[in-house]
DNA sequence: TGGCAATATGGGACTCAGTCTCATTTTTGT
DNA sequence: ACAAAAATGAGACTGAGTCCCATATTGCCA
């Protein structure tokens, strides 16, 4: 192993490629040691001799604990906020929210849903993640706030609408990847089915934001 | 100081009253010093000396740091809630759940919008109280929702609109209030204005949510 | 290819929030 | 006045997160 770029991946300056990999072993070895004997009867003492590093580096790669277990989501939300930022478009701005939502879930590479899944059944048992989860979403949706605060010119403060509407973006989120996790509706045979189907859960909660203020006692 | 009930407050089993006045003690210590001195450049052994109570009892009157420092908000919470529960009423759900918030707000006692202000001001500069607030406001749309649940005996995950509401409504809280703090709009020489002010605050945001759906590009 | 500069790593000490146990004090009810 | 019940406080303990410094690894360029 010397001169070629072997495979898959990408060919980056050869000391980050060992980066991503320590990165994502810590995260892979995090979902199953938290999943095995729950978050808080793992210290990160562990963790970090699992992923075969030291203490005071696993700080270097991620911010807590709660941000290893978690890490998988991270990774999605990464992939929105380039999105959206990146799409010009027009019409509704709460459709080309949806729409770069949409379109981050199923670019996510191979394998992403599975880890998402377990993140989230983790999330689930473990109140101090599910927190972590909400809070994260909140965060990405003050970002999105930000990108359409540039592109419409316009100060969030003086108009409450723009961020109603990414309150409204993330709640739709929360709304569709609960009822993905939970596998309800249509073809839901055992679980979720792939981020082709989380996308179309997003999208049904989307579709019923209208509906929802119509609810009467 | 005998057979009598001196003045104001309620005249509880009397040893609930020693309680409640800790309790108070702690949360006005609390801000005060994290004001002063920043969230984390004070310790718990410094709130707990000032309020004269031991380090161990703290934890039997406030579960985190986080929760004394943010306690006015957490009264506002307890009283929101226990409107919206008790509160009949017909009509349109999102309305139902704006009524209970802004009478909540109205009826807070004697005082409390310049605790409630004074908290907001150190959360804005103290990021893990400010994602308090975030969370907090996050468990109170749950609770909300599970009181919706039982009213229209629906599952919420069977219907997406019951979580969109209980999202709607505590987005156009979080618009309002920050609205308030931040002393914009109408009548808005130097900041706030008590909790009728407030109440409007919140009131215009709910009214903007239908408007902010066809905001375009 | 050798060697230097930049950067990543790990050891280990330290602070402090949060948990737990147990002995002591305070309150209440009778 | 006394016994049961509840609140308190002291202190030990765990573990996350921070910081500093010495060492190792990698990239770069002569």
């Amino acid at each position: 192993m010397s001169t070629d770029t072997p495979e898959g991946e990408s060919s980056l300056p050869l000391r980050e490629r060992k980066k991503q990999r320590t990165r994502r072993a810590l995260a892979d070895a995090a979902l199953t040691l938290f999943s095995e004997r729950g978050f808080d009867r793992v210290t990160l003492e562990e963790l970090t001799a699992h992923a075969e590093i030291g203490r005071s580096t696993f700080f270097r790669y991620y911010g807590t604990k709660e941000d290893v277990a978690m890490a998988a989501e991270g990774e999605l939300w990464e992939a929105y906020t380039a999105h959206f930022s990146r799409q010009a478009g027009q019409g509704p701005a709460l459709d080309a929210l949806r729409r770069a939502l949409t379109d981050a879930i199923v670019s996510m590479p191979e394998g992403w849903d599975q880890r998402f899944l377990r993140t989230r059944r983790l999330a689930a048992g473990t109140p101090v993640l599910h927190d972590h989860s909400t809070l994260s979403s909140m965060k990405v949706q003050k970002r999105l706030v930000e990108i359409l605060e540039e592109r419409l010119h316009v100060d969030s403060r003086d108009d409450v609408r723009l961020r109603l509407l990414g309150e409204f973006a993330l709640s739709a989120w929360r709304c569709g990847a609960r009822n993905w996790v939970a596998g309800r509706g249509y073809n839901a045979r055992r679980g979720h089915g792939g981020t082709a189907t989380l996308a179309r859960r997003v999208d049904e909660a989307f579709d019923a934001i209208p509906g929802s203020l119509q609810l009467t006692l």
